[in-house]
DNA sequence: AACCCCTACAACCGCAATTAA
DNA sequence: CTTAATTGCGGTTGTAGGGGT
């Protein structure tokens, strides 16, 4: 039973992606765009896989990538947002204009984890060690660990709340800052009242722009942090607290 | 120079969600 | 409504390259 595999194994390509490969691609794309990936890669003379050929383009070849080093304020976004979100990579990748959920989720693992835990904070918790180490005792939550199935089960039953109970995470996040193929960019939600923000007009709940709602990166305004009343790009988890 | 270890990150895999037929 | 196909996401792996011995 399962699904078939999503292309025919035999003969594609895998591994690391040629020049040329990449070549293809990125010229395959800018003459049709992206979308049907399923087909690009017969189409755009591939021996890939329609997922290898997304997750490159996505990943490495997409030219409004941003590359390099992640600045102090990306950084310390990235923590208030895994705070908030969890390992929810895409949703806080959409809130780094030019970076990949691939390249956070990386810098994540390789770096903040570390650098939390060298400060004493549980990357998992965002709790002080010490003090997770001592719930652990009582729920075992804090010394969760993806690779731990046992205990992985034993989160399941946990309530978010109880996870974090100082934060209130009955909130909404709003779509990406991107305009989604989908929505055709016309149509966003509020992330404050969750109604529809239509044509880039603004929400009548609050003062959040649309810049803030869909479109952030291309209105040129918004530095894409505004939706977190980030205007000083320093996030008060608190104030981030919905009803 | 050779080997080993560690780090960083590109890429893959499996599954869930979504869409199309 | 059901089923199959496709896309997207998150976890994990593979490996190149750098540093230490």
């Amino acid at each position: 039973m399962g699904r078939s595999p999503c292309c025919e194994k035999a003969h594609t390509n895998k591994g690391a992606w040629t020049k040329e490969e990449d070549d293809r691609l990125i010229a395959y794309i800018r003459a049709h765009g992206e979308g049907c990936w399923r087909s690009l890669p017969k189409a755009a003379g591939l021996l890939r896989c329609g997922k290898s050929c997304r997750l490159r383009w996505i990943n490495y070849l997409r030219p409004d990538l941003k590359r390099g080093n992640f600045t102090d304020e990306e950084d310390e976004l990235i923590i208030k947002l895994h705070s908030l979100l969890g390992n929810k990579w895409s949703l806080i990748a959409a809130r780094l204009p030019g970076r990949t959920d691939n390249e956070i989720k990386n810098y994540w693992n390789t770096h903040v984890r570390r650098k939390l835990f060298s400060q004493g904070i549980d990357p998992s918790t965002h709790r002080p060690l010490n003090e997770t180490a001592a719930a652990r005792d009582v729920n075992t939550v804090s010394s969760y660990s993806g690779k731990d199935a046992e205990k992985d089960e034993k989160m399941k039953t946990i309530p978010v709340e109880e996870r974090c109970p100082d934060l209130n995470l009955d909130l909404k996040i709003s779509p990406p800052a991107e305009p989604s193929m989908k929505t055709g960019g016309k149509t966003a939600v509020c992330f404050v009242c969750t109604s529809e923000v239509n044509n880039g007009k603004d929400c009548t709940c609050c003062n959040f722009a649309a810049a803030a709602h869909g479109s952030s990166s291309s209105k040129g305004n918004s530095n894409g942090y505004e939706f977190l009343e980030l205007k000083s790009r320093v996030l008060d988890c608190r104030s981030l607290e919905m009803k």
